[in-house]
DNA sequence: AAGGACACCAACCGCTGGATA
DNA sequence: TTATCCAGCGGTTGGTGTCCT
């Protein structure tokens, strides 16, 4: 059996940012022949680059159907759930943005978004309160004997979603993958829908509702204590939350009640929290958790 | 005005799974 | 069957522009 060739000489290739004769060769030879064998584009197109450099070229840049303003606060707020649900997805995440890259997705999360949490005081990997995951370490600590830790915590997985995330994994195939992504889809929208039609909706709401599902960010934005109910989230931040006032004032009827209720809660609450929300993920979404159950 | 710090993002790197010779 | 390539993906880096002192 022989072998193929290699696409290209790695040594001789050049690397770089790419000129605009360069990137009028790869339109030319896109618009001509359309998108076909990467490793054949730098030879046919007379280009001296990798056919995998010419592919990133192309994909996160000189596609036609790409947006390349800023990116708004609806689609922040896309990214937001979705990097809550499936995390670090980000192609899976960019298919539900029309005209981004997963490039796009990835570069805005890490400059912006993820700070925009941290600031707000959320953990931008659990998208939870770092007050409560500080507690919640303790709480583990305390609930889990030492000497079956390590396997009871592959049932006690301190974040939320990572188990989602990893049955993602398993289930393999990118349709799978993408499936179970638009179940969460529908999951939104039936939210969102329920959301919109008990309330008084303005013609100028751009925002999508947030869901009133406990795995929202912006639901713990109002802390598991007093103190926290008080604190409001940072201005910068209210694109991202919308015209949820509840989110932005923590002074919704259910979170005034929460707030009431605060010196009632435990810190253990977070560790019922996340249990909880696990079950209702397997009620919600049983072929995201298949396969985990082996466990 | 200078230069250091910071933010942004295009591009690269390395890994994985499927395809191929 | 095996070794290798390729496409796709997420993580990381480095160049450039902007802001701040």
């Amino acid at each position: 059996m022989g072998r193929r060739p290699p696409c290209c000489d790695k040594s001789h290739v050049k690397k770089g940012p790419w000129t605009d004769e360069e990137d009028a060769k790869i339109l030319a030879y896109v618009a001509s022949h359309g998108i076909g064998n990467w490793t054949l584009v730098p030879q046919k197109a007379g280009l001296n680059r990798c056919g995998k450099s010419c592919r990133l070229r192309w994909t996160n840049y000189l596609r036609p159907d790409l947006k390349h303003d800023s990116f708004t606060p609806h689609e922040e707020e896309l990214i937001l759930r979705y990097h809550q649900a499936i995390g670090s997805r980000w192609s899976l995440i960019a298919n539900q943005l029309p005209g981004r890259t997963d490039n796009d997705v990835k570069n805005h999360w890490n400059t912006k978004l993820k700070k925009k949490l941290s600031k707000m005081g959320i953990d931008p990997i659990t998208h939870k309160p770092f007050g409560q995951l500080l507690s919640d370490y303790g709480n583990i600590n305390e609930i889990i004997p030492r000497n079956t830790r390590s396997l009871d915590q592959r049932h006690h997985e301190p974040m939320d979603f990572s188990r989602a995330d990893s049955s993602l994994t398993m289930l393999g195939p990118v349709q799978e993958q993408q499936a179970a992504l638009n179940r969460i889809n529908a999951h939104f929208q039936v939210i969102n829908e329920a959301a919109s039609s008990s309330t008084s909706s303005s013609a100028s709401k751009v925002q999508v509702n947030l869901p009133s599902s406990p795995f929202i960010w912006s639901d713990y934005l109002v802390g598991d204590d007093e103190e926290e109910c008080t604190n409001k989230p940072d201005p910068s931040v209210l694109p991202i939350i919308g015209e949820n006032t509840s989110a932005y004032n923590g002074l919704g009827a259910d979170q005034r009640k929460n707030c009431l209720d605060a010196t009632t809660t435990t810190s253990a609450s977070f560790v019922e929290s996340i249990l909880n929300q696990d079950r209702e993920m397997q009620f919600e979404f049983p072929q995201l958790l298949d396969g985990y159950s082996e466990y």
